[in-house]
DNA sequence: CATGAATGAGAGTTCATTCAT
DNA sequence: GATGAATGAACTCTCATTCAT
């Protein structure tokens, strides 16, 4: 009765329900990882999960509920840190590094940059918007850096609009085909800033970059 | 007269399974294209192609078979286009002509190209298979095309490989984006020398193939 | 128009109509024998006598008729040749003799006889009729034999009616233990009399009634 | 109090799972009796234990998985009661006594003994084992049943190997007689030691075993 | 809240049978 | 009479979802 019991009580419940739904969301990434967006299967996720099968239907509406949340949270993610590399005044190597930084981003999740990537084109209307908007989004961002290269001298001039989806498709191309060639996040292995991006992860995106950069920029000069 | 009796009993029926197969590729083509290749059942196939049920296994062992059909034919189409485009020595203005071509083919039969750039990372392991080999020849084309201007002195020398792999991204890209503006086939429209490539699909062609070799050459100079 | 002709017609329209049936029935026996019962098809069948899937439904009205005409053709063959065993008056060696002419006409058609003492009684209910007089057919003779086996004194009293099904059964249990042992019919091995029993099946009908006149008999004396 | 709820939950579960997969195999097994083996379909079987399609397999991982547990559960409940027969030092009457165990278990279940005997033949090989597996050990038994029997001078010499599958032969008819004769097991019925062995089955192994026994070893004489 | 047994619509596939040619 | 393409009912099995405990 006396109000601190009661905060303590539904304090220790909310902890519960959010390690609970944590646990079904890591289960559900790592499962498609393994299984592929379309094998993955609710009895997978509640399997790895070690919950019951109902216990899932507490947390999501459906099978598609779980996806939705995964890859809106993902998206969410992604668009933060392009959100932070596109508000800095760009000084020239600057457009490197952001686009390392998105590469980080994509490569440490990199189950969730497949599904986004490859198979995010269901029928599912709410899945196919997210999809859309992360991808609206990235052109934006991508249009931006290319009008900005051009100002500063060091890209020469492009039909923008369509460069900027031409830019995407190899970012996702060159993200794909280093996929299978990364090792699998050990679970004990160090990761920096609390986020999946390891050593290996970072290599595979300084590299990416680097090839897009020579691909499309011809090599940035500092001033 | 027995023999002729036969014969043409004979025709007419090959004729009638040649017939009946054709209805069950376009209509798999077309629901492939319409719900996506996961969702694409049998029923809605053989709904689509208006025969039963049993027809289609009349035709094609499993589901799964009907796709390598498809997939298979197609990347024997796209493949023969790029050898004839490998083979003759290129002048300038040659790069941009055969790029159009790949292109060209890839608009016309658009619901393939989207199964095979989209959704072709399957379990399967024939489909995966299929989807390497054309993935590989596309490759290894670039890496020539990349190489050959390079020699030619049209483009600056890159990181071949890895730019190839950009390249065929943004060609995916490209390709998907113009996907859904072009109006889907009708039956009555005419069509180029037997194949799907009408005016519409010529046009988004030259569009992309503009934006890429833009993109990817600084625009070709004649020598 | 000459009753001549017109005969000659139909002789050999008949004697075509003889010839396609007995290749559909043989090809039906041997893909029993091959696939067993419940797993033979129609697509078996047609494949096995080279003619179309619709030619054998001119002939028999549906898969189990083909069984049952099979089957009856046995019975009827079985039957006969036990009738001529009791017919005659039996002097103490014709126990022996008759027995092994059975036995003979079991391991020559050995596919049918598992047909029949393995797998014939199915829900079918013509089939089960011909499975049951066969039986009682049976019954009816070994009963015959035990009776007259005590009145010449070469076998002690049983109690006919329950001992002659434990006959039965030692015959069927036999002859199922030794089918697999006899290899399979080569198509120009020497038959006697124009039946399907070789040298190699008379032996094993021997063996096998040898045991059963050893078991129930005692050894039989002549007189 | 918290594990005595879970426990209590745990214990009505796993009751109830005994539960529906005790009604699925006496459903199963009482369809395979009435159809046939090979007729006897999922639907027939959830139909007849009134639940529904899925439940069935959450027990069985298939239709062939049911009847293999079916039959080895039987297998073992004969090959136990065998066991007990052969251990024991035979005084003459014991022959009689120990078949006439054996005939008791198969009378009980003489759904499952029809489906041994008549069906097992089967092209599944874990069926055809278990088949195989019963009837060698039927005939060890059986063929120590012979030596010992004429050891105590109670039998005549036979020659064993062949005799003892004529014996097996013959229980398996006399048991294939008597069952249609049988009236089906009623379920309010008094069942005696917790197994399927009333009066009625009783006497039917008391004379079963009488016609074999007097059959095969002449009448038995106490010493 | 958590549980997991139960559900049933729907998937792919098979095959006996029909019928226009 | 012979053909073989077409048929569709019936089969086994899967899996997202529900609900009594």
């Amino acid at each position: 009765m006396a109000p601190k019991v009661v905060d303590g009580r539904k304090l220790r419940a909310q902890r519960r329900r959010a390690a609970t739904e944590a646990k079904l969301l890591f289960a559900a990434e790592s499962v498609i990882c393994r299984r592929g967006f379309h094998a993955a299967t609710i009895a997978d996720i509640v399997d790895e999960a070690q919950v019951a099968r109902g216990t899932f239907y507490q947390y999501f509406d459906s099978r598609e509920a779980v996806y939705r949340r995964l890859i809106g949270d993902f998206v969410k993610l992604l668009t933060s840190s392009v959100e932070r590399v596109t508000e800095r005044r760009a000084p020239v190597e600057d457009v490197r590094t952001n686009l390392l930084r998105v590469l980080e981003q994509l490569f440490a999740q990199r189950e969730l940059a497949i599904l986004l990537f490859r198979d995010a084109l269901t029928p599912d209307p709410v899945l196919k918007q997210l999809h859309l908007d992360l991808h609206q989004h990235m052109h934006r961002m991508v249009c931006g850096l290319l009008r900005r290269g051009a100002q500063w001298g060091i890209l020469r001039e492009v039909e923008v609009e369509g460069t900027a989806w031409a830019v995407i498709g190899a970012i996702k191309e060159l993200l794909l085909r280093r996929i299978d060639e990364l090792p699998t996040l050990q679970t004990d292995e160090p990761v920096i800033d609390g986020t999946r991006i390891t050593p290996a992860v970072r290599q595979s995106a300084v590299d990416a970059a680097s090839v897009l950069v020579d691909a499309f920029y011809g090599g940035l000069r500092a001033p």
